[in-house]
DNA sequence: GGCGGCATGTAAACAGTTACATGATTCC
DNA sequence: GGAATCATGTAACTGTTTACATGCCGCC
């Protein structure tokens, strides 16, 4: 999936693995994270199978960028991986819920602080993603590609952060419930 | 984690993999799933680290099962877990907000297809949750273990599916907006 | 005879996390 | 002087998925 990621972003501009890292945090982030080294690992294995090149930018003495560029190949991959669409539903793992569902035996008291925690956390998010409301911005400066119509792309960036905004309202209002359902317990 | 799922419904009653499959699809499968294969492996894993020992059932010749059951050592390793709050926000996953994020040069017919699908995946996961109403029931028996309210728990149980509701609706509704938004493109 | 459910597993591959490692520059 | 950010990577481990594999029983 990371591999999807990477080449959706290399498709809007070359980059490299730690601008690739700063896009994935600035917005998918909240759907698909990951570790820089899992994305340069990844880009390596990339690399192998064709998908994309690097080449080393040296401009700056001291500091060595690799920038990774879409090959062809890349670029039908991800097209072909667009086009066949998602059958099932994606798993969801979340582990406040594994771990309240056995919190039966636990002290009110720890639960309730676990869950308050929780929901400043989501609290925060909820902030995070109203102060980005204007625009996620993959494209900064002109793009190289042929023909992507940012304008376009901006809607479907928008779209999955009002998920993001969807989601942690609907969080903090099952936080709420379910932390007054414990204090009356 | 997944570890943590068995002692949790091993520290219920003694089992085998296939009742801890059963009750993982039938209560915890919507926040973590598990396949068969990784159930397995994991329980084997856990006998030898002592958290869980096993005794083969031969009663019904033919077949052979391998009932598990929690160790002391099992169980202070799932109060322990239990002890220690989580202090970040799970990451969560959702590979159609990927593919979405990347669907700006996709055919809109074909991107709404896409969601149209899912949201019939999801209105029927809602309806589930809404069947489940009543109460998971991990109890069904008696349970051997010394001293779990199993009333107490099925309180926490129903939270979770209360969290699950919430989710698909929110889930249904975003699905709305966005079909709807994709269609007046 | 075929299908679905019961029941158990192994093997290989793939994905993801944590820890280790280095070194420059900038800001306080 | 210390912390943060820029920037890149490897190694070891853990977790997860997919595919292979077997065999019984009951139902239609």
């Amino acid at each position: 999936m990371l591999k999807y990621i990477l080449l959706g972003f290399l498709n809007y501009r070359s980059m490299t693995g730690y601008d690739l890292k700063r896009f994935i945090d600035g917005s998918t982030a909240h759907f698909w994270h990951a570790y820089h080294s899992q994305i340069y690992t990844t880009l390596r294995k990339m690399e192998q199978d064709g998908l994309v090149t690097s080449v080393i930018d040296d401009s700056d003495e001291k500091l060595e960028r690799r920038i990774y560029e879409i090959t062809e190949q890349g670029e039908s991959k991800l097209k072909q991986w667009l086009g066949k669409s998602l059958t099932e539903l994606p798993p969801s793992k979340d582990s406040l819920l594994v771990r309240l569902f056995f919190s039966g035996s636990r002290n009110r008291s720890d639960v309730l602080n676990e869950l308050r925690f929780q929901r400043q956390l989501h609290q925060q998010q909820l902030e995070l993603y109203q102060q980005i409301k204007p625009e996620p911005s993959p494209s900064e400066s002109q793009a190289n590609s042929d023909s992507v119509d940012f304008n376009r792309e901006a809607k479907f960036w928008r779209m999955t952060l009002e998920n993001g905004l969807a989601y942690e309202q609907m969080y903090l209002k099952w936080l709420d419930e379910t932390i007054a359902k414990i204090e009356s317990l």
